[in-house]
RNA sequence: GGCGGCGUGGCCGAGUGGCAUAGGCAAGGGCCUGCAAAGCCCUGUACAGCGGUUCGAUUCCGCUCGCCGCCUCCA
């Protein structure tokens, strides 16, 4: 029984497939018109993550997730930088795709860009039209919410609410002030698309719809995102596809906030640090790590010092696993351990819960050391491949210390050293090792030899 | 203004109507080690405040204080 939060539901619920044994999830992907920063990063491992778990579950799982490539900031970005949107758009599409690889986030299966489906926009917002959802105004077709009953559902707001709190300067014919535009006119700009109203741009809230449907159907089982999607954008989309009698999304799920300090990172406050920035000093698994540790629906710190401590973690569980390969372990034919297995799932099933997941494999990595103290090679391997397995299962492989290539002078003072030492010429082999470490070499010395590690 | 959320040890961060063994990082003491490192063992007066419900509240309810998010583009 698999169980996550809903926001639609505003509580935790049972998570039961459409088509026993298959899953089908929507994420809201990005805009391409700049650098990834670390929130984008948090919202593409939570999925990573999600999607992984219900595969290693055994779920077939289709997971789309698209490119959001017709935007004004992309147009902005193209003016001010005297190109085309397309190679803008083409440019940070082929960015996110590199960083997200760094980061160990799994292709989606579907990536479908805003761009292959304007016609198919197009015709939609001909049937809300036509259903009389939807209406034109000075500047483009708009949706009239006032056609929904429930609109403000994924806020939790009723729409009175929704209207009192309305920062947005009124546009004369607009029917309400949370009408959003379908199809932008734009008759001076060449990045425009016919239609029957005019050339122009569709508005962001219809592609995903049109997209999520195109690919996997009138209803599906999971639509996902940040936090800062679920109003108004996914509202917008969940009443057009309900206008359209489209069950949609069975299911609602949004990721909690990167926080910098005591704010939200976004790319209005500038306050952002981009993925590739923080890849330059930091092992990509480390960031996976942090994620891991908290709950995906929590804020999370991400700063100098969070990043550090997850580092650090991880060279611990990475340390552990060069012990067990040191200590001569076969870990591929281990047997895994079926009752942390069960445990492991009955945690994640719980929504999700990566950071009691973690928690309990640290204690495994623990339980590892004691057993390696101990000489209990088999308990050992056991623990271990159980270990790695459900780390694996999330993402996270660890890697054992890397074959450094040395540089000559180095392996020079490393031979004067071991020579040192076993003539017991103490004072001159600690000399050595502070010589070493100088150069960014720490040196263990352990029952089968000097040992080094790049730092 | 409306709506929602959060406040747990030195820091980060889970969880729970029944002793706060979460976990990570940092710190102190010990074992091991030629010395270190790694590893292991031990240690640390933590549930914002005030009421209420309850045999029992950190957990549920109310109020207060502090912080945050959404209502506009946002992952």
């Amino acid at each position: 029984m698999f169980r996550l939060f809903d926001t639609a539901a505003g509580e935790i619920v049972e998570i039961v497939p459409m088509i026993p044994g298959q899953f089908s999830m929507y994420v809201c992907g990005p805009t391409v018109y700049d650098l990834a920063h670390l929130g984008h990063g948090r919202y593409a491992l939570v999925f990573d993550i999600l999607r992984r778990y219900l595969e290693w579950r055994g779920l077939k799982v289709r997971h789309v997730s698209n490119i959001t490539d017709v935007d004004d900031k992309i147009l902005e970005r193209a003016e001010a930088e005297n190109r085309s949107p397309a190679e803008v758009a083409a440019e940070f599409e082929e960015k996110w795709f590199s960083t997200m690889d760094r980061l160990g986030v799994l292709r989606p299966h579907y990536i479908p860009h805003a761009t292959e489906y304007v016609e198919n926009m197009i015709r939609f917002i001909d049937s809300l039209l036509k259903a009389d959802v939807a209406y034109a105004g000075d500047d483009g077709i708009y949706f009239d919410v006032n056609k929904v009953a429930d609109y403000g559902l994924l806020a939790r707001q009723s729409p009175a609410s929704l209207r009192a709190g309305a920062r947005v300067a009124e546009k004369e014919f607009k029917r309400s002030a949370m009408d959003f535009v379908l199809w932008k006119l734009s008759e001076t700009s060449a990045w425009s698309w016919e239609s029957p109203w005019g050339p122009g741009r569709p508005g962001w809230h219809t592609e995903c719809v049109v997209m999520s449907v195109d690919i996997l159907g009138e209803e599906f089982d999971l639509h996902g995102g940040g936090l800062d999607l679920s109003f108004p954008h996914h509202e917008n989309e969940r009443v057009q596809a309900e206008a359209m009698h489209y069950k949609f999304s069975r299911h609602w799920v949004h990721n909690g906030f990167v926080m910098v300090g005591s704010e939200k990172m976004s790319k209005s406050l500038g306050n952002f640090t981009t993925l590739d920035e923080l890849l330059e000093s930091t092992d990509a698994r480390a960031y996976r790590l942090l994620v891991l540790q908290s709950h995906y629906r929590s804020p999370l710190d991400v700063n100098a010092q969070t990043v550090s401590e997850a580092s650090r973690a991880l060279e611990r569980l990475d340390s552990t696993h060069q012990r067990v390969i040191d200590s001569g372990i076969d870990l591929t034919s281990s047997r895994l351990n079926e009752e942390e297995l069960e445990r492991f799932r009955d945690v994640m099933d719980n929504d999700l819960d990566t950071a009691t997941a973690t928690a309990r494999l640290f204690e495994l990595r623990s339980r590892v050391n004691q057993l390696l103290d101990d000489a209990l090679l088999e308990e050992a391997a056991t623990t271990c491949a159980t270990m790695e397995h459900l780390f694996g299962a999330i993402g996270l492989d660890l890697v054992g210390a890397k074959e450094a290539d040395l540089p000559d002078d180095v392996k020079a003072l490393l031979e004067q050293r071991e020579a040192a030492r076993n003539a017991k010429e103490y004072v001159r082999s600690d000399q050595l090792r502070k010589e070493l470490a100088a150069l960014g070499f720490l040196v263990e010395d352990t029952s089968v030899g000097q040992k080094v590690k790049r730092t």
